[in-house]
DNA sequence: GATACCGGTATCCTTTAGGATAGTAGTATC
DNA sequence: GATACTACTATCCTAAAGGATACCGGTATC
């Protein structure tokens, strides 16, 4: 479990009850994993983008705006090795590939929602912190 | 909310319901945003590492192993602006510095924990799949 | 006087991420 | 026959991340 202050001090730095630094190695070495598939800019954009069902590439372009066929290859490639997308080639004309993601991917269903929840509400915090200046 | 699969298909891939492609941009921006902030190889793991309270730069450093004194340095200079951390100095002999999390960066407790949660059970999923083979 | 600890900086370097641009094969459309 | 679309690949390049190593002033310790 994540300890929590007690209190805030005058510096509005939160004070801390007490000092059990062991189980803290277990929690760095997870998020440490976590972080070596979901590394860079793309992947989790990538994922959402995918969330609402098997996508084209062109569409996965379009829906991240800003992203090169190269980058979003390569993307599409690390995460089909990571079991998180399954990519389908149908044989119509032009061909057709969608890319969708798996069960696994599902496993971060809760990380992705925090984390965008949490995007959300800290884009809010800036945006009231400029208009405050 | 993310959507789910309801089936799975002979790929093992998952099978959508429908496409309600809409509120799916504003789940990429926050992701972004999120993102933006907690980018790279650190910035994650040093919030676990002071998550048991203040901790001094050497000891910061000696929780993560393999963080140089140059990396580390910038790394808390970031999430100071950002308002996750804050540093003390004491006048002590010789001079105690110490970093501390903020109230602002327990927002991200929840974060924290899915992402610490979900890289302990990857680590068990590939050294588990490693043995099958 | 030599060595060690603390909290960093300074300098240099390699690696990687990621972007820009162009091009490909195959089909279909005008 | 020119152009356009799809799903990429190829080449080149820049910027940033991150690592290696050395060093600094100050104090304390042996």
């Amino acid at each position: 479990m994540l300890r929590r202050a007690t209190e805030i001090d005058e510096d509005g730095a939160a004070v801390w009850p007490q000092h059990t630094a062991e189980a803290c190695g277990i929690a760095i070495a997870g998020v440490r994993d976590a972080l070596y598939v979901l590394n860079g800019k793309w992947k989790l954009p990538l994922i959402v983008a995918m969330t609402n069902g098997p996508q084209r590439f062109k569409d996965i372009q379009r829906a991240l705006g800003d992203i090169t066929p190269k980058v979003l290859s390569k993307e599409l490639k690390e995460l089909e090795l990571n079991e998180f997308v399954v990519r389908k080639v149908y044989s119509t004309t032009p061909v057709t590939v969608t890319y969708q993601l798996t069960p696994y991917s599902q496993t971060l269903d809760k990380v992705m929602q925090e984390l965008r929840d949490w995007g959300v509400k800290h884009r809010q915090r800036i945006v009231a912190s400029r208009k405050a200046r």
